[in-house]
RNA sequence: GGCGCGGUAGCCAAGUGGUAAGGCCGAGCUCUGCAAAAGCUCUAUCGGCGGUUCGAUUCCGCCCCGCGCCUCCA
């Protein structure tokens, strides 16, 4: 069953294939920065691109190569390293560390090759000769160097801000810092000369000490691990200008070949009704959500509820509502028997939703839907297929078990003893003392457990 | 100002030219000493006004409201 996903650059519904001849799909996909922890939006972006990797490993066993890059120097990791008076490298390890852990806490299977911006200085700064031999660069007066951006037509197609308006509102475009030194303020940095505040961050390059811009980094990656041409390249919305716009133009300028045959950005994850930032203190991390008593799983999941070329409305009642749609999904997982079955593939519509331009909201109501109709009747293979492809660990949803505290746990033993006795008032008594606890007492036929009342 | 997206039940959210998936919450019921779990049932006419059409939530136009990007933010 075909893939289709929608590309961003023809704004058409295209099949995901491989275009190279051996067959393997090549798929890059724009990584963190790291110098903080991500953020729940962030996340929003890697658990899509984990579905997507998901179906293509489906689709092509064995034939993906799936990059995906960690930008481990620029503004804001050096003045993070700067502010703290660590080596670079030391304080990208540790977001690193940090970011891995998070992807694995949400299930997200590691890209296949994961390089660093500062591990490919040379092949950053070999893309940028090419570049300046070819007269799509130049050097400036301070040392730095700049995509001439009037040297590439194709200028502008992804994004289709053909011609920046340069004269009316442009007040911030006078503000940038790099503007006295560039020709044209569409211009952008390959490499940037070292100033002061980079401290002991600079390489050396044919034009001086310094570092790579940007954009570079992922043109520099992708030729190394993928080649020229790759078949997708993805990442947020807001990466469609001017990041992926300079991409291409680097890339294509400096190649002489196509970039890549399909462009595909998820949109942004909202909370109070607008983007996340650090302004609005809207911001969530994974570990704020698992503090308050949320699982990394029900992330995932309230992640998926939204198309991802849409907007999708976070709240902490999305995190309720994946924990309660897991717990339902577990249960149901449970009920299963390996042998049973229609003698079809009875959740393959959430598959079908998926490849039909990765609809994740339709895909769970599919689910929903089969589980509804067929409780415990259909194979657990096609059930595990679906969840598979979602990425949901369901032997991981439940929230981590909290420990009572001595006090509640004797209130429980009391109550316990009381049911045995039939003491059934004593018992009533005592489980109102523990729900004012803050304690749910869950009983079953040998015994009970303990979890805090849910708010 | 330029480019783009969206407004569907209390919340989140699919979808289709022919009378609206699913999840959560809530209500009622069954079961169970109680609670939980499980099962059953119930809850919308799709921002507003026009137009096209036998028929529009779905197509077109206008209006209102919201969001994103516009040089280093997924």
């Amino acid at each position: 069953m075909p893939i289709r996903l929608h590309d961003s650059l023809t704004r058409q519904t295209l099949e995901l294939k491989p275009a190279q001849k051996d067959g393997v799909y090549r798929f890059y996909n724009c990584g963190p920065t790291v110098y903080a922890p991500a953020h729940i939006g962030n996340f929003r972006t890697f658990v899509i691109n984990d579905v997507i990797r998901r179906l293509l490993e489906l689709e092509f066993p064995g034939k993906v190569k799936h990059v995906r890059n960690l930008t481990d120097v620029d503004d804001k990791t050096i003045r993070r390293a700067q502010d703290e008076q660590r080596p670079l490298a030391e304080v990208t390890r540790q977001w690193t560390d940090k970011f891995h852990a998070d992807c694995a806490a949400l299930n997200c299977l590691p890209p296949h090759v994961e390089p660093t911006a500062t591990g490919h200085i040379h092949e950053q700064v070999d893309m940028i000769d090419v570049l300046m031999k070819k007269g799509n660069a130049y050097r400036a007066a301070d040392g730095s160097v700049y995509f001439k951006v009037s040297s590439f037509d194709g200028y502008g197609a992804l994004s289709r801000v053909k011609e920046r308006e340069l004269q009316a509102g442009s007040a911030m475009k006078a503000t940038a810092a790099d503007a006295d030194e560039k020709e044209d303020v569409s211009d952008f940095a390959l490499w940037k000369a070292h100033k002061p505040d980079d401290g002991a961050n600079a390489w050396d390059s044919p034009w001086g000490r310094g570092r790579p811009g940007w954009h570079i980094e992922c043109s520099a990656m992708s030729k190394k691990h993928l080649g020229d041409t790759i078949d997708l390249h993805t990442g947020g919305v807001d990466l469609l200008f001017p990041h992926h716009e300079n991409e291409i133009a680097q890339s294509q300028c400096c190649n002489g070949t196509l970039f890549s045959h399909h462009w595909y950005h998820s949109e942004h994850l909202l909370v109070d009704g607008k983007k996340m930032s650090k302004s609005l203190g809207n911001l969530y991390t994974l570990d704020e959500l698992v503090a308050k008593g949320f699982s990394p799983m029900a992330l995932r999941y309230a992640l998926l509820m939204g198309h991802p070329r849409k907007q999708l409305s976070f709240s902490l009642d999305s995190m309720h509502a994946a924990e309660s749609a897991l717990t339902t999904l577990k249960n149901f997982r449970a009920t299963l028997l390996p042998g049973a079955g229609l003698g079809h593939d009875a959740f393959g519509p959430v598959l079908q939703a998926l490849h039909d331009d990765l609809n994740t909201p339709a895909a769970l109501g599919a689910l929903f839907t089969i589980v509804n109709r067929y409780a415990g009747e259909v194979d657990a293979a096609s059930f595990d297929r679906a969840i598979f492809a979602l990425g949901l660990d369901l032997n991981a949803a439940a929230a981590p078990q909290a420990t009572a505290p001595a006090a509640v746990t004797a209130l429980a033993e009391k109550r316990w003893a009381a049911k045995q006795a039939k003491d059934f008032a004593a018992a009533d008594a005592l489980r109102k003392e523990l729900t004012g606890a803050g304690w749910s007492m869950l009983d079953r036929k040998d015994g009970y457990s303990l979890e805090p009342v849910k708010k």
